[in-house]
DNA sequence: TCAAAAGTGTTATCCTTACACCCATGT
DNA sequence: ACATGGGTGTAAGGATAACACTTTTGA
């Protein structure tokens, strides 16, 4: 973007050293459930998102992305998605310590676990491990209980004024009291507990909160810098994409059966759907196709294997719900 | 993000300078249609969003973006929203020229038309002027054929195995010829155009076409640099986002009629929507509540003026379609 | 024979779409 | 009277969610 007007304070902005870090959250899906790669070179630190500046000669942001995770974990990657650009000058200790500023800038990726890879100081991890209240696929997680005394407690201590929205704000993103279970505002979660203070990092980066250290939910300060906001930011646009495009595929092997699907919709999600009509569902859309073999390995019943019919990512780019048209024949 | 690897590279992506661009959408509905701010302080270039570098200063990007538009043009925004990062080394023209690196942040804003603003050098336009094939509103858009013949020139001389991937990327994008018109798809469609250059910026930027400058469509450079591509890209976000999200009242005056409401979202959308349909879906999901009083300026029967729930910002924030959950009581 | 998973049928309910119609006002 | 837009009724068709049931394998 360039400006038209008579430069007037650019001289400033240009002296200002000014570092792009790309950073990539790359998930797979295993019999386990979601994972996604972090790194952890060094071990007196905490691991963090494959990352690196972006360089002169890098041509595309995407491509500088690619060149930095080819490079730290010999992932050649697929499919991959611009999350967000954060660049709050306090948002982390670790921007603060910098000279000048970083602007951080997220992308997820979708690949298979299982390709050829270069993993050194790399490893798989459940994203559940850093968002263990995201996972209701065997009921309401454990550490929900917790969860609910800490936003109590802030609740109980709001101001007068503010005590209706902090409720409003706690039954929308956590479903409490009377509220229903959204599994896409993962962010909105994360971003409650770090303005509370229940996380640690934000005693770390030095937020105003209202808990004390010590009430922080999980031991370590479990991501560098603010890569456990950027996974948060990619659960949720992964939760909600599954629902309008078809971007399981990318992390499914080239045949699966139906319940292979139906566990990875599960394992992103993070929660359990209806077997019958989940397969109907698919079917209906036309999204698989039977490719005739059969595998025997499931426990039971031997079951079809099936396959991602490619063409539908050219014929429904979205499916576009919810205005009701009128349909007119074309003016000619 | 800060890398926890040994510096290896870093030192040549600290020496090279680069700047941050910040660039607003700023949209607006009128009686007469959706309308975007657009500055053109110096006639012998052609206009530009509002736009700004981030500076040392400015806390935030979206701060920075807020201070560059206030001050170029009064508006204190309302709702603000971050759409993607650009920063193709060799985008356009103007990027080429610049030395150093520049890096650019699109934002969608939604304004009221008619708030208090100090406007030199700026001007609201119909954003269908930069893009006349996008308004449906009055059945296909007569520019359309001249779009239709320069793709079909395009599929024509497609060498023999590409023909198919052709022939599909114009029936879903331009819904030809047996395909359906998708209104979401504005920025596909504009970077089909650019890419066969039927689009003038494609042959300023020097990008390699297959059809000759004189067969680009509409006459002038309309906008400068890439902003015309981030225009498609905020126009595509928000006639998604208006099917999930209550982001037309942003647009809205404090009070309105039914018809008011539709016309907005028509404008948005780009196509006509059925009245009394439209009206049971609104009313329906609780967005809206009558004031009690009622307007005769529609030109037949008085009509009820209605204003926004903005509770239900708080109550919906996805209304979730899509996956057939299975409902289970927690297990305690 | 039984457990485990595959896969089908059926129904009540709700939402979407389309069409038809009446209502209240200004000219 | 009639044009213009406001507003309601209703029925067909499709999608969703829930439940029950049959089938096919391995142990």
């Amino acid at each position: 973007m360039t400006r038209s007007d008579p430069p007037r304070s650019r001289a400033s902005a240009a002296k200002d050293s000014m570092t792009v870090e790309l950073g990539a959250v790359i998930v797979a899906v295993g019999p386990d459930g979601p994972r996604v790669l972090v790194r952890q070179p060094d071990t007196s630190r905490p691991a963090a998102l494959p990352s690196g500046p972006l360089e002169p000669h890098h041509r595309t942001l995407e491509a500088g992305l690619r060149t930095w995770v080819e490079e730290q974990t010999g992932y050649d990657l697929g499919y991959v998605e611009q999350l967000y650009s954060f660049g709050d000058a306090n948002r982390h200790a670790s921007a603060r310590a910098q000279p000048g500023r970083i602007l951080s800038i997220g992308y997820l990726a979708l690949v298979h676990e299982d390709k050829p890879r270069r993993m050194e100081a790399s490893e798989w991890r459940s994203w559940y491990e850093f968002f263990p209240w995201e996972d209701w696929r065997e009921g309401e997680p454990a550490i929900l209980s917790a969860v609910r005394d800490g936003i109590a407690g802030w609740i109980a201590e709001a101001p007068r004024d503010e005590r209706k929205s902090r409720e409003e704000r706690a039954r929308v993103t956590f479903g409490l009291p009377g509220g229903h279970w959204n599994e896409e505002l993962v962010l909105e979660r994360y971003e409650l507990l770090y303005e509370i203070g229940l996380v640690p990092e934000a005693h770390r980066d030095g937020a105003a909160c209202w808990a004390p250290r010590e009430a922080a939910l999980m031991d370590a300060d479990s991501l560098q810098a603010d890569h456990r906001r950027i996974l948060a930011t990619a659960i949720s646009r992964l939760r909600g994409k599954i629902k309008y495009r078809p971007v399981v595929f990318e992390l499914m092997p080239p045949r699966f059966t139906f319940l292979d699907l139906q566990r990875a919709v599960e394992a992103l999600a993070g929660v359990e759907l209806h077997k019958a009509n989940f397969r109907r569902l698919v079917e209906h859309q036309g999204l698989v196709e039977d490719t005739g073999a059969k595998t025997s390995k499931t426990g039971g019943r031997p079951a079809s294997l099936f396959r991602f019919r490619r063409e539908v990512l050219l014929e429904r780019p979205a499916s576009g719900v919810g205005l009701p048209p009128v349909r007119r024949s074309a003016k000619t």
